[in-house]
DNA sequence: GATCGCAGAATATGATCAAATTGCGCGAAG
DNA sequence: CTTCGCGCAATTTGATCATATTCTGCGATC
């Protein structure tokens, strides 16, 4: 009868293996700016941190560097990655390329539980930029993309675009701290208008316009940053 | 004076780690279908086979596995990426959207060896078609686009296209023991011409039927291959 | 100012534990 | 009597850890 010892009751939700847990933390970490670009990742201390063996870290640290939400710096140190101008350009484009064809995508293969999802997710957003809570931006900001990519079902797109947010997620951090979270851009209503009309070109232009005012924001920090770095 | 005892004479290269031998070794062997599409690959039967610890082999596969290259089959064990229609479809979007761009790039930047490199690829590619090597022909093929693309100076670009070479690498070389390698697309002339004339916009219309081509190939030895997977 | 040495961190191994698949044997049905 | 199916156990493989080794970088000393 029973299965496994897993639990008394309820359904059994085998947990998931140290490496994996490893990695959404430090997915997190990289995601949601809680690491500054440049600063050091070091295995022991992740390891510590987490209270996880060196194995199971090692192994995220490597999936997070594929990823480009780490990079190695030639000697055997890793670190948060700093984008200069050109990596924006193209990460820019990168964007403009995936996110709209995922927008459109999603816009007319929309089930029925989609737009209220994102307008619940939208309204935590606003929340958030009004009370100036930046992990809360950077957070709900994620998902409502998120969200919306999942609802294309196009696997390999929307792995290749969140593996872009890794490399600008330290960098978007340091734009809520420099421009708060009331002056940076929000498109999500007009595309929230977009799907409700399920007019894709308009949900996919206003994606357009919404990654291109983030990433430009981006870039004015880097400028105004001084160091190319 | 001696820095290390690497070597008594000659310049002092220092090996790479054997966690990145292994990343190499199992780059090649996707790219270049040594590994079936479905095929299943062990930590142990690797380590083994490139007399490597399991912890370097485990930190190979996992860069790997983030980089589309394998796939985690849900249970524990990791194999060489089926891919669908949707998927190739995906990766045929991706590739329209990038590949042409860093061709564009490297046409207008292109530096003074680039175009005698580029020729000399192409010929030994011709070898290759000529005598029905097919791993050659991949070989060859792959470092065509490896080399144009890293004229183009862009980085994350290049990073996301050779990521999505690793994906239909496998099915590639299917597509070759079906068609033979006479038959397969050839645009590199087209785009070494345009090269020549510094036409970058012709370099980029020949990149993407180059692509397209290819990525149709792939299609019909899906559709042929009856099941979906 | 250059060199040697030390501390800290990463690399890599092998052992150990846990999980899953495979295959075998037993029993029941035809 | 043969065959199909179910369940248990053995083997294979994956996951994790503790530890030894190597390398890098920094600081003290000459």
């Amino acid at each position: 009868m029973v299965m496994n010892e897993k639990a008394a009751s309820g359904p059994v939700v085998a947990d998931p293996p140290v490496h994996e847990r490893v990695y959404q933390a430090l997915r997190e970490r990289v995601l949601y700016g809680e690491l500054r670009p440049g600063q050091a990742v070091t295995i022991q201390g992740l390891a510590a941190e987490l209270d996880a063996g060196m194995t199971p870290v090692r192994e995220a640290i490597r999936r997070m560097t594929s990823d480009g939400g780490l990079v190695f710096q030639g000697n055997r140190r890793v670190s948060v990655p700093v984008l200069d101008r050109g990596d924006v350009a193209e990460i820019l484009f990168l964007r403009c390329a995936i996110e709209p064809e995922l927008t459109r995508r999603a816009c007319m293969a929309q089930g029925p539980g989609l737009l209220d999802d994102l307008h619940r997710t939208d309204a935590a957003l606003d929340t958030a930029i009004a009370a100036g809570d930046i992990p809360g931006y950077l957070r709900y900001n994620h998902l409502f993309h998120e969200t919306l990519y999942a609802a294309a079902g196009a696997v390999i797109m929307t792995e290749t675009a969140e593996r872009l947010w890794l490399r600008f997620g330290p960098s978007l951090r340091v734009v809520c701290g420099r421009f708060g979270t009331q002056n940076l851009p929000d498109r999500h209503r007009e595309i929230l208008a977009a799907f409700s009309a399920r007019d894709a070109e308009a949900a996919a232009a206003a994606m357009t316009r919404d990654v291109t005012e983030g990433m430009t924001q981006v870039l004015e920090v880097i400028d105004e940053g001084g160091a190319p770095g």
